[in-house]
DNA sequence: CGATATTAATTCGAAAAGCGAAATATATTT
DNA sequence: AAATATATTTCGCTTTTCGAATTAATATCG
């Protein structure tokens, strides 16, 4: 048997992926941003204060490819250099306000063609697939063990310099 | 109210998501390919017969860049070019064994890590899930109306010539 | 303490991605 | 048949991406 629901329910959920894996290169141009750039930008605005190293790590690109991308980043004035004063290899990235901006004002292609049709859904409807898709979040958060959780602040540093 | 029941599914959704693209980037990786390379593969294989335009179309990238990719793929012997017999404009693209092997053979990293954990849930639960994402796949699907649908043979001219 | 490893990030060189514009060849329209 | 439209490739160029080597700072251990 092939058809379990397991194997059913993945299939399903592939749909949804590959409708939304369009949208997320749609949205980098309509930002203005590469792909790439998108997704560093939002990774440090996501964790307001991280390093290159996790960015990496939680985004599955070597760290020289971060460099490169965060170079530009940082000349179009979206994201901030500094280093860490407690561990001086590190360099502290955070974004700006017009990367905040960029952020928060991007078109949000999921929201907009998504909800215009899920509010028409019965209620009932949607509130069992709200339970049904955190409890996906749930099954899925747990698998990615790389890639460290948001807002992690365990990477950077803290300690007082003596 | 900004918390309403499509928001909330809205965040559980992106939660799914970033977990997700993640993961394909290690897939790429893990198959030797790149990751356009691979999405490209992934959509001729799973339309069987295509033609660039219309992967570029479904995974908007340009023409242009298909081909190179394409290019690659044909070099690697993953994929077949063939012009069409009745539109000889066109190139039919199929995946060859070794590409339909390298599609099948992937590990499956969501099936992998998924499985595991969801047939744990109590079966009512599973067929809650699956009911709930399936109707998502389907609010999703109608969404994106560039990305043409899979196996569509529609943009490929099958007429008899005369 | 000082030598040695480890860690964080960058620089460099090269392959590949990605695209717009021009070119080529085939189809369709008038 | 000429003009127009379509499908794809070729060309030139910029950007992405990564591995390897490099630089600098921190940690370890004898």
């Amino acid at each position: 048997m092939t058809s379990d629901i397991a194997s059913l329910t993945l299939r399903a959920l592939r749909r949804v992926l590959r409708a939304t894996e369009i949208g997320s290169r749609q949205l980098a141009v309509a930002t203005g941003l590469t792909t790439s750039q998108w997704l560093v930008l939002r990774e440090i605005e996501a964790r307001a204060k991280t390093t290159p190293g996790v960015v990496a790590q939680a985004l599955q690109f070597s760290q020289a490819t971060i460099t490169t991308i965060v170079d530009r980043l940082v000349a179009l004035d979206l994201v901030q250099r500094q280093r860490n004063a407690n561990d001086k290899r590190q360099f502290l990235l955070t974004a700006t306000q017009a990367g905040r901006n960029v952020v928060i004002n991007a078109p949000d292609l999921l929201h907009l063609t998504f909800t215009g049709r899920f509010v028409k859904l019965p209620s009932w409807e949607q509130a069992m697939i709200l339970a049904a898709v955190e409890r996906l979040a749930l099954l899925m958060d747990a698998q990615d063990i790389d890639a460290a959780p948001l807002l992690d602040s365990a990477a950077i540093d803290q300690s007082q310099p003596k």
